[in-house]
DNA sequence: GCAAATTAGTTGCAAATGTAACCAATTGTC
DNA sequence: GACAATTGGTTACATTTGCAACTAATTTGC
């Protein structure tokens, strides 16, 4: 927080350190809902979370939006189908194409899960006040776009 | 960025989620430099970046520091023992603990790296207002705390 | 001054990752 | 319409990981 300007680094100042250690923090706030009472993995999670959003998408579209890597949404798309919180049927006109859906139970789990993470997040945001959280939005994505100016954010590791 | 206040969840307006995909992002432009230029891995850059702030810590004080687990730091530190990058000695009045030091060619690299990592992070801020900025570690510091009171802050993955 | 409990550090092992190789269906090109 | 190139998705394998068990040195309690 003091002097990033020439030569010296203090771990504690330096922001990719800090946003680090923050994000992990928080992600791990957030994973003590659905791991510890859902018994997802962050993955696991992530596909639940992006086709309760949106139902129909493929694997490979999952993973571009979420970040995650083929064979990561492969493998967690395969335990939630086994556990019936998935379906996957084949689009008959790109027999390749295989879209999911959130199952009864997988939406009911997401349903449930939903209001969980927002009062986890709004317990983050009640420290703030309304300019910084304000500020703080405009200034994220405006890092984000500095970070990776292509995909304009997108990047991510742990929800 | 819009209504996180009941039931609907959007990924990308969620802030934890947000905070995971910009730091990862950050995090692998700062690694591209620490592992391109010098195959470290990010626990063997932490291990330096800490000794290299402050000499004559133990393993274990490492990882309360860093927040990397024994194991992790255990393994860092051989490999870096082995690249001749750090030293270890015995401490003889209690002979379980063994300080670390940078060596001179540790010391080399650790200066080598650590203009191009603040460079890396002046880039990240030249995209912000200096009240911005100021702000932003304000925030930073207030979310630290109310995710994890206790350590005031602390709990990372990537640089 | 000795046994139980603690602490520093390492190692074993099982689970999670990621890269690359892979199969299958589709598209493009000639 | 056949063959190369592409794309959706899975599998194999080597590496990384983190927990738990372990050894060694030290401290505590009695």
């Amino acid at each position: 927080m003091s002097d990033n300007n020439q030569s010296s680094l203090s771990l504690d100042d330096f922001l990719p350190y800090r946003l680090s250690v923050l994000s992990n923090a928080v992600s791990r706030q957030v994973a003590d809902i659905y791991e510890r009472e859902f018994a997802l993995s962050i993955w696991q999670w992530r596909v639940i979370a992006v086709l309760g959003e949106q139902a129909g998408m493929t694997s490979t579209e999952v993973a571009q939006r979420t970040l995650m890597d083929k064979p990561t949404v492969s493998r967690a798309v395969a335990s939630l189908l086994e556990r019936r919180l998935v379906e996957r049927v084949t689009d008959e006109d790109d027999r390749r194409r295989m879209p999911l859906a959130l199952t009864d139970a997988g939406l009911s789990i997401y349903r449930a899960i939903i209001p969980r993470a927002l009062a986890c997040e709004q317990n983050l945001l009640d420290s703030l006040t309304a300019e910084e959280i304000q500020l703080l939005q405009r200034v994220l994505g405006k890092l984000a776009v500095t970070v990776s100016p292509e995909d304009g954010l997108w990047k991510a590791q742990d929800v």
